[in-house]
Parts: C-alpha cells; structure tokens; sequence
DNA sequence: TTCAATTAGTGGCATATGCCACTTTCGGCG
DNA sequence: CGCCGAAAGTGGCATATGCCACTAATTGAA
C-alpha cells in the first residue's frame, strides 16, 4: 500500500504520453481551429503531401497507424473533397492518394496556422528541448517490442 | 517549396507525440490483453485506485481528460463490473467514483502485466532515460497555453 | 498453368476523446 | 426568500484508432 504513489502517479510511460498528448492535441486543435481541421487531419494531410502519391500502406506505415484505422481517418476528408484516391497502374490492390486542389489549398491555410502554435510550443519550452523531445519520441516510435512474453517460437 | 521537409517531417511537435503514442499504446495493451484492459483503461482503474473515491472532475482534471470524455470512457468499466459511481454526500452535483472488489481483482492482476510492459520498456530505453522522458512529458502536459492568438480581451 | 500463401484494403464493432447544448444543484445577492 | 450565474454531469454527434473477418489481387511454387 505503501506504493500509493504521489498525486501524479506519473510512472506509467504509456500514460505519461497520452495525458500529454492530450493537452498538446487540444492546443494544435484550438490554433487549427479557424480552418475547421483537426491536429490529427492536418498531419494526415501533410504527410501525402509530402509523400508522392502514397499508397494507404505507405501512410499507415509513416504514420505508425493501423491500415483500417488510416481508412477511417481518411473518409471525412475525402468527403469534404480534400483528398481522393486512385487505383496503382501496376498492382490494383493497391490504392494510392493525393490531395485535390481545394485539400492543397487547405493545407496551405493550415500551415499558416500551425506554423504559429508551433512557434508558441517552442517559445514556452525551447527549440531546442522540443527537438530533443521530437527525436527521443521518434526513438520509441522505432523501437521494436518483440515479444519476450511468449517463447520465441522456432 | 523547398521547405518540403525530410522523409519524416518530424517537426511537428504533436504529431510526434501521437506517433510515439500510438506505437506505445499497442505495446501496452498487448501486455496487457490477457486481462482483457486496455492501457487506457488501467490507466483509469490505476488513477480510481490512486486517488480516494475521486470525483469525475477530479479523474478528469488530473488526467487531462474531457469530462464528458470521461464519462463516456468510464462506461465499459462500470458496464463490466470494475467500477461503479455514487452520488457526494453534501453536493448532490458531485459524483464519486470507487473500484468495485472485481475491479480492484482486475486491476492487480493488471498491474502485474503492466509492470512486465513497464520493466520491457524501460530495459530498451533505460530506466534514466525513461524518467526523463515522463518528466518533460509531465511538463508539457502542464503547459500553459494562453491565447496569443486573439488580442487580450479587458 | 493452377493453387496455396501473401499482400492491400474494406467493413463492422468497440473504445477513446472532444465539443456543444442542456439539466440539475449550489452559492451568493438583493 | 427568490433569482442569477457558476459548477458538475449527461447525451448526442463526430473524429480517432484498433482488431478481426473477409475479399480481391499478386506472387511463388509444383
């Protein structure tokens, strides 16, 4: 009992990063506001631009998201028209996609917008910390939890 | 154009963020999918436990949730049995919330497989390192986002 | 060439989170 | 005491994410 921990109980990573995401979700949400995306939508959106025309697994990959989940976060932009998708010349499984002018011109508007929280982030912890933050995230987003649970088949 | 950015384009700072956070919450609900929790959710339980019959405001505050987030998060757990609700002695507003015997069972059992996921983790990336990490995250999520997008207002 | 295994997506189902519009209580004021 | 504004939740609606079961295409043998 006596492991009752402080207030903060901060000793769960998985928690720790959620609770944080969620505060920073809601400030790139609040500074996207006005373009009517979503923190999440203007990275969906920002990483096909980036991309050449990727395919879903592509993204999905890039993203460290779930095919099916991708799918999902998909559909209301192709709804609104910022995004569409089109059949591979080479192998019809697979699906590649792109943004539309208006999703062009949307991303441009967001950016804008981003660009300021992002400055805003930065100016409160430091460009500096903040990569430091970004690189050592991306380094558990590259680590590879291979299964020590179960015996190591074959 | 030229801005284009790096195959990553890892400067978004939340984008990040959700990226290292999707990657980590399924190595922690895999860990724990025997008990059938997902990370959130004993996250929760965790945060009930923790705290003495908190409030919903309270679970909602420190873990930087929605309210309403909350409420709709909590309804599986009290659906299954893990936690119920009562209504506060003196402020008929105010709604308890306390771990049922089941869901202090589940939770322990949890706990166990959350600390394998825990150990695992902090094995790859160094228990130092980890601390680290939970302490910047920690103050993010206490960051002060005061508008400075709109003009001061009075 | 033909068939099994693999790859890429889709759809359904369930949880995670937020915002907004209400409803119920409280607390403080005149 | 009666009313107004704040505080605490609830419900509805929408997006974010995952897993699983399937379907459609491909690829790699036999």
């Amino acid at each position: 009992m006596t492991e009752a921990q402080q207030p903060g109980f901060s000793r769960c990573n998985n928690a720790t990063l959620r609770r944080a995401a969620r505060r920073l979700g809601r400030f790139y949400d609040d500074a996207l506001g006005t373009s009517g995306l979503k923190s999440t939508q203007f990275g969906l959106l920002f990483q096909i631009h980036v991309s050449g025309e990727p395919a879903m697994g592509a993204i999905a990959e890039a993203l460290i998201m779930d095919l099916s989940a991708l799918g999902h976060t998909l559909k209301p932009l192709i709804r609104d028209g910022y995004v569409e998708t089109f059949a591979d010349k080479d192998d019809r499984r697979i699906k590649r996609v792109r943004l539309t002018p208006q999703g062009q011109a949307k991303l441009d508007e967001a950016i804008k917008l981003w660009s300021a929280a992002q400055r805003q982030f930065e100016d409160m912890v430091g460009a500096k910390q903040a990569a430091k933050l970004r690189a050592t995230l991306d380094e558990v987003a590259a680590l590879d939890f291979e299964m020590a649970t179960a015996a190591p088949s074959i």
